[in-house]
DNA sequence: CGACACATTGACCAGACTCAAAGCTAGTGG
DNA sequence: CCACTAGCTTTGAGTCTGGTCAATGTGTCG
């Protein structure tokens, strides 16, 4: 059976192969996964803190983000999540989620039960690992994230993620040109990297005045790639999106 | 065969088998693994930014940190461990190191290689669950702290680390009676914490002056406890120290 | 005793925050 | 089709938390 080009994971799958070569027999058995699609409108919570899900989310179309709330309405957004993610699959081996998860803008996900990935990794234990892994990259961009807001000023963290949103979309072919989607407000994106809005609208203004880049009504263009990433000190290793730095014997 | 109570992985033992049953052959196979046993002074790096360990170190007896560093020398401590971690696991998926790993003080750690971390998660699919929550719960920690770097105030932090550092060591039966080991330099929290040196001397000062906790000579000792865990906002279940909150059926 | 690393304190500074007001923009409903 | 609204963006003025720089104190180890 030929892979199936309208598959609603199709998504998921070419990462998934993109890591490592995928067999016919697990590709199909993806495809087979019995899953619930939902669209769900912009703002809504997919799971919350304290949440003992018995199924895993896999986005399909559209942005969600984890966030965490403390007091006197401080949030801190945690990651951002694009098609082909399953954000929450840490709930199959941690009980209780330690955060929430919500969209953000439109989206439409894929639920799936843990039962169905339990049997799913059970039968191929390669798939098991590339999950693992998954969650392992998903690490590695908070530690990203917590060089940022520990010890990078406001414009080299602005500047970063920037840079961090137009690789990652690139790297699925969402983004080309210089040009890519950043759905978020200014206070989303202040959330994320550990400032205030009005703050954030502020760096925004001088990277602009800067002919570095210009974020408008949802369309960030980035006019000057190199000064952006010295600013920043960008470096994509954290994304570990290059399958051949995977280990050979995976 | 019984347990072996003086067996060099036993605290690793001890930890997975915290987490779910682990049977009498998994036991085994995991003190028949291969390991070559080193004491490290402190400062020493076990594995840097850029490397393709082919083994994995997991920690014996003291402490290490994971850092990345910027230019100027800006540094960010990315989490502190203690015995039965495996800071490096991650390298057993991805091809390259995306920060450094070194000791806080001497330390003794156990390598594995990669091999035979493979061979046993083939044979005990189970214990590969247990290994990869563990690197789900160290990325619930990062969570945790992105949090605090981005949304606290300084005093909110170096309370919430105290508190996180005893609620670790109480649970490796390492701390009890409100007093544990901190044996990192000023230097060393603030790089954690996302602050100066100068500013964390002057919060752990006021804490003492306020009566909540004291920090001396590698020894933190916690005279209110309640009034800490208010101050920080600290919720330990980010944590994920209580195996009872596993999902039931792995 | 001297050297070194770490802790502590003071004086001053600045990057980011707060508060508040005004301008946009995309939807909504009449 | 336009007025209205709600949410988001933008800007200014003033404040404050935490940073910088520099000096002094403390403790440990050879």
């Amino acid at each position: 059976m030929n892979p199936d080009p309208e598959h609603p994971l199709r998504l998921f799958i070419r990462k998934l192969d993109g890591i490592a070569a995928l067999g016919d027999d697990a590709r199909q058995a993806i495809e087979q996964l019995p899953i619930t699609v939902r669209t769900l409108t912009s703002r809504h919570d997919i799971v919350q803190l304290g949440d003992r899900p018995s199924q895993c989310c896999l986005i399909l179309a559209g942005w969600a983000c984890r966030y965490m709330l403390l007091d006197q309405g401080r949030r801190q957004i945690l990651s951002f999540h694009m098609p082909g993610d399953i954000p929450d699959l840490l709930s199959l081996h941690l009980g209780v989620m330690d955060h929430s998860l919500c969209t953000v803008g439109p989206a439409t996900v894929a639920f799936v039960s843990h039962k169905s990935v339990r049997d799913l990794t059970a039968r191929f234990p390669a798939l098991a690992a590339m999950l693992w892994r998954e969650t392992l990259v998903d690490a590695s961009t908070f530690r990203g994230w917590m060089v940022g807001i520990g010890r990078r000023s406001a414009t080299e963290r602005v500047a970063h993620l920037f840079c961090e949103l137009y690789v990652r979309q690139q790297a699925l072919q969402l983004a080309s040109d210089w040009r890519c989607s950043v759905p978020f407000t200014q206070t989303d994106l202040a959330d994320a990297l550990g400032l205030t809005n009005v703050h954030v609208n502020r760096v925004i203004r001088d990277l602009r005045k800067d002919g570095l880049a210009t974020l408008r009504t949802g369309e960030l263009v980035i006019h000057k790639w190199q000064e952006l990433v010295a600013l920043a000190e960008f470096d994509a290793v954290y994304l570990h999106l290059n399958a051949h730095e995977t280990p050979a014997e995976v």
